[in-house]
DNA sequence: AAATGAACATAAATTGATTATTGTTCATTA
DNA sequence: TAATGAACAATAATCAATTTATGTTCATTT
């Protein structure tokens, strides 16, 4: 019976970190094309039909593998911005977060190996969506703190928020350089706080 | 003597003409990798060493036919915009025809038959840089109408400009519906003039 | 019960020989 | 003088034959 592929893995069970551990090292390695389900199986020490009683298809494992990795940033980034005062500055945290987690670890190891299909997965909203119920919490702490505007609605805040930190994370420079923690602080401020409008 | 790939394309010299639109042709009907310059001269009726003089390789071939697209989608777009009274109107209009011509023309097609390509393209600084010349004229038409603040530097509210505009093009759903006209304008004019401050 | 591994048909990747394309050069043509 | 097209070495795409991988099944093992 494969299990639900997109609803928490239950990475409790030790297949499953099993499988999991033994994929993410042979596409840290390999790439994604050059991992056979035989080799994760051989590094896993486990055998194939265990992969396939787990995991759908390859590209389930390969989902999971990035989810798993997304969610472990996302917990490691909950914990730092615990510290952050206001939301502004949990912004700048997570876009540096991103940023550092993209140039190290998988992702970069992918991006020499295949950099189209990492390409495809910043175009894939699935990458996104796993994301996207991380932030309305911060954003209701930050109407409660009156920080910013409590009649805005949570979805249009959340959404906003994402564009913004997708954007950054994606594109440290567009027409101006935001790669300090300084010019990021103080573009967020900017924009989270009075857009384009208001001063003076 | 190759000409300066990215400055200007010579569109009014004819050959230059000729071998974009015959360039275009092919790439629309069979992609960039299946596109050789020999086709290209045939289909222009010119030789292939003619559009060697003009362009040094197949990649600054494939750039000029994308630079003359987005400058002919800048143009038609600038066109439009003098309708539209304020800077919000103005943002509406360019996601909207931002996403129009993604989904018919060239990339609608290069995108069915190679998306990988698409996306490097989309990821690729060049493919922005040739439209953040775009925006600063309209942010000081902004600011001397008063819409948005006068005191802001020119260039990090186009960073801004340039980002939304992206994103939703990109994304016209990320975690809220942003499809029609109405919910994109709403959605621009409170982020524009307020970000996710200010009201009440 | 859960994991295994062998067997299997189908789908992809790999190989090496072959062909086509690229990017340059230059003498010829219009 | 600008465009042409043939010739050229170096890459890159192609093709059919072969190998490898995928995804399933199921009897056997732990």
């Amino acid at each position: 019976m494969p299990n639900e592929q997109f609803n928490a893995l239950p990475y409790s069970d030790p297949m499953v970190s099993r499988i999991l551990d033994a994929g993410e090292q042979c596409i840290h390695r390999f790439g994604i094309r050059r991992t056979s389900m035989s080799e994760v199986a051989r590094v896993g020490k486990l055998s194939r039909g265990s992969i396939y009683k787990y995991f759908n298809d390859k590209d389930a494992l390969v989902q999971g593998i990035i989810q798993r990795r997304q969610e472990s940033f996302l917990n490691r980034t909950e914990g730092r911005l615990e510290k952050e005062p206001t939301l502004v500055d949990k912004l700048t945290q997570s876009v540096l977060s991103g940023r550092n987690d993209m140039q190290e670890g998988i992702f970069a190891a992918l991006a020499e190996i295949e950099p189209e299909t990492v390409a495809m997965m910043f175009l894939d909203r699935r990458f996104y969506e796993r994301s996207l119920s991380f932030w309305p919490a911060h954003v209701r702490m930050a109407q409660e703190a009156g920080e910013i505007s409590a009649d805005l609605d949570v979805g249009i805040a959340t959404d906003l928020i994402m564009r913004l930190v997708v954007s950054l994370v994606m594109f440290p420079r567009m027409e101006v350089r935001l790669k300090t923690r300084r010019a990021l602080g103080d573009y967020l401020q900017q924009m989270i706080t009075q857009g384009l409008g208001a001063a003076r």
